[in-house]
DNA sequence: CCCTGGCTATGACAGTCGTCATAGACTCCG
DNA sequence: CGGAGTCTATGACGACTGTCATAGCCAGGG
């Protein structure tokens, strides 16, 4: 029950950094739409919304990581779509409501915070990394391509939710694809 | 007075709105950084803070579209690097303290923001793509190249400011570089 | 049976927010 | 000099925030 309350409430402090930014994320509104008691909130995190939010991104971030490693071995073309499939799915279930929550965090001015989604961008540019050099990219060149790939995917998602479409997402994966294809030689 | 006051204020939203984004702005805190009166506020702009954010985010926009455009003639890879150069000033000129307004809107919750924020980023893609077709890009392609330089550059920026280091948007312009290079063809 | 300990509920606290009404201070024209 | 109109200053309003102290509930073990 109390594992229960908890993941609840560190995936719905997910959606909700993603929706309104953690600066403007109430901890009365998570409470209600994880549907859990409002006065328990520093029961299980007794780091206050600090400590909620630090989790939900790693959460978050390790989720993704999993995501893009597990398609390793079928090439970039697979990472690249396994990333923008998180998203779409995000954005789709919420009816464009929610986006990245690490982007979120990364815009916003709190740099304990700023710290954190730099280690989540980090890992994910360092899987994609691995996927890259593994399929024959130039070890120079691989870091450089796969910063872009997750900074197009972020901006992406961004467009994407202020225009409520999946256009600027599904645009930007297309050249993706076809730069990546082409670095493979 | 009254237009020096007025333009101090769009200035330092513009600026407030790229650090903590458009909810987490205080009236009382952009009075004080613009070094205007906190009373006069709603005599200056009377449809409040909506109004404010507003016309920073288009002020911004219409920048930034000016300085795309002025290169129009010097090909694709100069509209990227005047796209680069401009966010490249704000991130260093702020100490990687402030980012894109007009991102920042477009992660925020408010819908009316939302489609102003698209309106800005289509403006910009364009900008983007008659540059891309002057230079011969294929006419199917050049806005899709130009919605990924937008997604990307954004995304970029993003990333700067959270890592507090240009290295993001250097990779990503690289990158991005190359690929209109070969496009051109 | 009681009682201990994890969980929940209630409400207070000091602070900030956007908004606006009102009153004072200026500048400039007649 | 006088008055009109533009701008500034002050402070109030209700609502909301994170945080936490306190008290109550309710299952499990002795």
């Amino acid at each position: 029950m109390a594992r229960d309350t908890r993941s609840r409430m560190i995936a719905g402090a997910a959606r909700l950094v993603g929706t309104r930014g953690a600066a403007s994320m109430s901890l009365r509104e998570l409470a209600r739409a994880a549907g859990v008691p409002i006065g328990s909130t520093y029961h299980h995190f007794p780091g206050g919304k600090q400590q909620l939010v630090e989790e939900a991104v790693r959460s978050v971030g390790a989720h993704v990581t999993r995501r893009i490693e597990a398609g390793r071995d079928d090439g970039p073309a697979a990472a690249l779509e396994a990333l923008a499939d998180e998203w779409r799915d995000v954005l789709e279930r919420t009816g464009f409501g929610s986006g990245c929550p690490v982007l979120a965090v990364a815009t916003e001015d709190d740099p304990a915070l700023g710290a954190l989604a730099t280690q989540v961008f980090e890992a994910w540019q360092e899987s994609l990394t691995a996927v890259l050099v593994d399929a024959g990219v130039d070890e120079q060149r691989a870091p450089r391509l796969a910063m872009l790939v997750v900074a197009a995917i972020e901006g992406a998602v961004a467009l994407c939710r202020a225009e409520r479409s999946l256009r600027p997402l599904e645009d930007s994966v297309v050249e993706l694809r076809g730069l990546l294809d082409s670095a493979l030689g």
